[in-house]
DNA sequence: AAAGTTCCGTTGTATTTCCAACAAAAAACG
DNA sequence: CGTTTTTTGTTGGAAATACAACGGAACTTT
């Protein structure tokens, strides 16, 4: 159990606990910690939304999946990141959307009714969390906020540029790996497959980036318009 | 001041805070009132990103507006709601959008600072006020995750279908006005106007829904799948 | 190394959406 | 009440996207 907590002090939920008190709390949250292969379902939609997960390593998809399989991909949470926590907060009864891993994945479940409803002898960090909670559902905010931006652009291109220019930013520079193959590009930015292909090759041609794979280079002077 | 506080014992974010705590918190939080007309900005993109809005009357557009003058609808607020709080809990500088009055609009800003730091006196609400808020921003949350539901589906009937089916849903029958013209119906789902009236047309042709402006009925059968 | 599988790009066609322009209806205004 | 402005529906042509099918590359498995 002890050995992940290097892990669990770089979490952001748990910004601002350290050491011994990390170890407290944990026992009082007692989690789960469990490994995933990849594709390999950690929720699944209309399930009880009583838990929330932590990645610890890898990495996952928040998806939806009609009848027909038809895909659409909200989000990729890396690892530190939180998963269905939106649910369990709002006191949802239900999930409705799934967790899929998206490559080998540990990660850890906990039960949010434990973190609200903390034990007496913790109380001082139950105020840090539920901050910390704060801070991190208001920046999953952001993060629906901004893939709305990419998904309401009129065209792929446009999708496609709001979207490599987030990821450029976020990198620090024009050169970047995505965590997604191109099916789950395009059901991230829910757009045909092919459609999109045939939209990178013109792209290219065009002299406004190089890619391979889910490798990324951006042409100088894109990510910085005006 | 004193005069509109019904109003605000019905909002969520002061949910389980009584009569006079809340005279007495709101002296602390000192939060300034003001009346806006139709269209005219609350929030503009690219401000300091220090304060939070309730919605006490009216209805407010979260929406973003390019150099051309295309707008994009991110949400609406109806009263009671918040607006601008993921910002500045996530701790972001300036504001990525705008917030606009949708119609005749009375509004109160807060401070956000004020709410986390706040004095003292009033500590024993302050743990309810953060939590209130997390509940609040997981519902937001859940909000933006229907959004983007709605403007991933491949055509525009889907996207009417999807947006359409959760207002009955949420108004509990299959007859309900929505808080959008055509227009700004369009720039939420993010198609063509004219494209949109079409596929309505063609929609209340084929018996599926009837509607005049923006009050809607839907044909029994429709918003219960299965 | 061969066979199988998944991933990716390409192409052609069918469908959908956008765009621009216009007309009718409704609302706002003096 | 008549005028002006806004909102909504309609249409036709241009453009973009979806869809289906295919082949090759890269990766797995045996």
């Amino acid at each position: 159990m002890k050995k992940f907590f290097p892990i669990l002090q770089n979490c952001r939920l748990f910004a601002g606990i350290e050491g011994t008190d990390l170890e407290k709390l944990l026992r009082c949250l007692s989690p789960l910690r469990r490994h995933y292969k990849k594709n390999e379902f950690i929720f699944v939609m209309g399930e009880i939304a009583g838990s929330l997960g932590i990645v610890l390593s890898g990495g996952v998809h928040v998806l939806q999946e009609d009848f027909w399989g038809n895909r659409s991909i909200f989000a990729h949470i890396p690892p530190g990141g939180l998963f269905g926590e939106a649910f369990s907060c709002a006191g949802m009864e239900r999930l409705p959307v799934s967790v899929a891993a998206a490559e080998k994945t540990e990660a850890l479940l906990l039960d949010y009714q434990r973190i609200l409803a903390v034990c007496p002898s913790v109380c001082a960090f139950h105020a840090g969390i539920v901050k910390n909670m704060v801070r991190m559902l208001a920046q999953k905010n952001i993060m629906l906020t901004r893939k709305i931006e990419h998904v309401t652009r009129r065209n792929i291109r446009g999708k496609l540029l709001s979207y490599l220019s987030e990821q450029a930013k976020t990198a620090g520079c024009g050169v970047f790996d995505i965590p997604f193959t191109r099916q789950e590009l395009a059901d991230y930015l829910s757009v045909d497959r092919s459609a999109l292909s045939n939209e990178l090759s013109k792209m290219r041609e065009q002299g406004m980036l190089k890619f391979r794979k889910n490798h990324f280079e951006l042409a100088e002077g894109l990510d910085r318009p005006g």
